[in-house]
DNA sequence: TGACACATACTACCATACAAGTATAGTGGC
DNA sequence: GCCACTATACTTGTATGGTAGTATGTGTCA
């Protein structure tokens, strides 16, 4: 694992662990299949394993990693199907939260929704994709938020981590940004003209929008991918 | 905490520890407010602080207990709100569920779901709340794995247990058990008959339930609600 | 009597040591 | 060269001890 981040001595160890592996095996660097030993870990960040046990068992609550007893932690493998399984997931609940927020959104709501597509145009501009991403996390938080559902957005953040890794690896474009930004503003505008089935509609059309990239994505990186995803292919 | 539990030596002892716990707190065996402490949990179950530590860990990710450092872990308050939060979420995902299930209804998985609904009546007629529960379970469970989300279902189990909790309390009869199973009945034929929004439909009817029933459960147990509940009435 | 300071008890968090299971490498016998 | 056995290295799981922060109780003083 590269660029171990120092830890702040006014916070507790293994919450600042927690963050700084997710985002290594989000980000891929750390791979899919690859081996994370307790020991190994702790000497980087210069701590005890205790805490970077609980990282662990942490990290394996949200499905990132998988612990096998006397054997190691592993990060867990990308699959088509766990890829796809994460998508009904989300489209269930997004499309349900853009539901009740098409039935109570207000002009401000609308502003603020727009005002976050501009940035979204302006990081598209730039090709900065990791800005653009914080942006999308905005985005879709915002739209849960404004629904009175915050709560569902805080429930998503395990089932996302499994898509941002393939999120990622689009940075070769396999989902263009413009197209991301023409799948939101959809949303918006059925939103702002309270279009619940519309709103519902272009979020469902958004949210596949993934199903249509991975075959590419599994394609360049056939080796990050695991074997099942062969079966889950036939499945979609 | 009663009724305490061996533990088989030939399991890991932590994940044995996450078991009993919730089951106690989801039986509602310890109270929400209720104080656990690594050192009284260890004592209690004749094991060191550190798989206690652990569970409390675990069961934290899942929602049921709050770790507030220095201070203790308690075990999370029902509030009206969460209830809702969870069933809000779970109705987006077990109505997607059935939406799928509709279209890929077998006559074997009708004739597996009206063996469960008959179980179900059996144990109503013998007023077995606990046996019930069970077969709630294995209901939601078999609509999950036909549609081919068992993941999903296992990915509401946290979710779960926030309603669970107000289920125990249900034994009163602020949902009877007739009107469960009639509303599991008009799930199953809406299936049989392939009618996907039939079948939504019902499955947000049985789900909506839970919002007849709370005001009656949050009256008998005062005790057992935090106060946050009156202003989530509101926002009903 | 009330306020404040100090002592004590309690808590979770982390460090270190020990234990049991698994995987791999090395050695000896056939 | 192959196979079986043994030794070693590695892993996670658990036990124990130390640390820092928080809450509560007690004593003193105005």
């Amino acid at each position: 694992m590269q660029d171990i981040p120092p830890l702040r001595p006014s916070e507790a160890i293994a919450p600042q662990l927690v963050r700084a592996l997710r985002t290594a095996i989000v980000m891929m660097h750390v791979q899919p299949g690859q081996a994370l030993s307790e020991t190994e870990i702790a000497r980087q960040f210069g701590v005890s394993r205790q805490p970077v046990r609980e990282a662990f068992i942490k990290l394996a609550e949200a499905g990132l990693v998988e612990i096998r007893p006397q054997r190691g932690t592993f990060v867990v493998p990308i699959t088509r199907r766990d890829v796809m399984n994460a998508r009904f997931i989300r489209e269930a609940i997004e499309v349900a939260v853009v539901g009740v927020l098409a039935e109570r959104i207000t002009p401000a709501i609308v502003a603020e929704l727009r005002r976050l597509l501009d940035d979204q145009r302006r990081a598209a501009v730039k090709d900065d994709w990791p800005g653009f991403l914080a942006l999308d996390e905005a985005f879709h938080r915002t739209l849960a938020e404004s629904a009175g559902h915050a709560h569902a957005w805080r429930m998503l953040d395990p089932i996302k981590a499994q898509m941002d890794r393939v999120r990622y690896l689009s940075f070769s474009g396999a989902s263009p940004l413009p197209v991301l930004i023409k799948q939101h503003t959809a949303i918006v505008e059925a939103l702002a003209r309270r279009k619940r089935s519309g709103a519902e509609a272009a979020m469902r059309k958004h949210l596949r929008e993934i199903l249509t990239a991975l075959p590419a994505i599994a394609a360049e990186h056939p080796d990050l991918f695991d074997a099942d995803s062969r079966a889950a292919a036939t499945a979609a």
